[in-house]
DNA sequence: ACTAATATTTAGTTTTGTCTAAAATTTTAT
DNA sequence: ATAAAATTTTAGACAAAACTAAATATTAGT
């Protein structure tokens, strides 16, 4: 596999995560900033080489054995970012360009070891899963907060939207990453939700509620 | 830099260094198993970009820039090397090909982060000294047990022969990386050595001698 | 159902790094 | 000193992965 032929299997893994239906070529041509054509040639590579099903026109999916490397690729790449904050100390949006390279290196021994020295890790910084050495995940622990039920208490591990604003917000209401989050009411009228910090309740709107992820312990 | 221009000027320092003259095309490529004619063509890149001076059938040599490069790509291999080692519990034999791979990894901060996390070591495992950020060896410490003067003593880091029967010599003798071997005396007749480890003492030939790395400290 | 808009593919180039074969230069041996 | 051998460079070609422009297929709007 090279280089790009992986970044190929990764994209199309992510786009179609989740949603049942295959991939078009122009969304991958979109996340991977390249061109519609050039991401139709690779397509039919990576057809041939059995990693994806593709039929003309109709969008790409991947094979068993393309999500098997899909997969690999993932947990390289998640893995990685937990070590480096963990044993490095860089911060959780930090980490995301240094893993994409570190997630092309090739040593099943290095992975694995890796895995080891971390203390086999289920999530990565921004609380995503990271599937074992076989392709399994333990299921999904990621949540955005207003999707959860309520009761449910879990930590903060992250924010959809990163802009200075939503960031201030957080400052200002003293929530920040790690922090254990409960929800303690809905009010359905305007999907709001009562909400436990560190001892403290307050109410936040169902708009900040959408933009912060929470780990299901 | 692209992957392949970091190995082209990698291998033009390991056949330079040392020596004060210049690379010869054949010497690259047979180093790295590539056509005499690939090499001309890559030096004449590497040679606009003013990383090595070269003259037409002349050979190469790195230029100061050239010469900085490698020594960052040197840096990166041999804190993967240690970190391979020391963190996740790889034999000093096995480190080489992940290491090549690690080398590649571009970010300032991590190498800075994993030079910290290993504790700025100053040798890899292999006995080579580290460069600095700045470029700047502690004089080499690694020698050839047969080329130290009488009464040095130093670690065991490696051997040059790494071929079964060697091994099984060295098991025989219980001679064993990490031992700290100490010269006693020096035969002028036929060059062999008298050697103290772990409190004994007994005599090796030139041969043998010629075959053994240590570390000075 | 038909046309307009959008999405996708094809055909033909480009760039990077490699190769082979032939030409040019340098070195070695007599 | 000169011919033979070895080394190095040039010229031309190729594969991978990208691009542009043109052609083709699908989807959407009326």
């Amino acid at each position: 596999m090279t280089l790009s032929e992986e970044d190929y299997i990764k994209t199309i893994y992510h786009l179609g995560k989740g949603k049942n239906t295959s991939v078009s070529t122009n969304a991958v041509a979109e996340q991977m900033k390249t061109k519609p054509s050039s991401v139709t040639d690779m397509i039919k590579k990576l057809s041939e080489k059995g990693l994806v099903n593709y039929k003309k026109y109709q969008g790409v999916r991947l094979s068993e054995s393309g999500e098997r490397t899909a997969l690999s690729i993932v947990r390289k790449h998640r893995l990685w970012e937990v070590f480096l904050v963990d044993k490095l100390d860089f911060s959780w949006d930090e980490v995301h360009d240094v893993a994409e390279q570190l997630e092309h290196i090739k040593s099943e021994k290095l992975i694995d070891k890796l895995d080891q020295l971390l203390g086999f890790p289920k999530v990565d910084p921004h609380g995503d899963p990271i599937p074992s050495k076989e392709g399994l995940f333990n299921k999904a622990s990621k949540h955005l907060l207003n999707e959860v039920s309520l009761g449910t208490s879990g930590l903060c591990i992250g924010v959809k939207d990163s802009s200075a604003p939503f960031l201030k917000f957080l400052d200002k209401n003293r929530i920040a990453l790690g922090d254990t989050i409960k929800v303690i009411d809905k009010e359905e009228f305007d999907d709001s939700l009562l909400i436990e910090i560190n001892e403290r309740q307050f109410r936040i709107s169902q708009q900040i509620a959408s933009n912060l992820f929470i780990q299901i312990s």
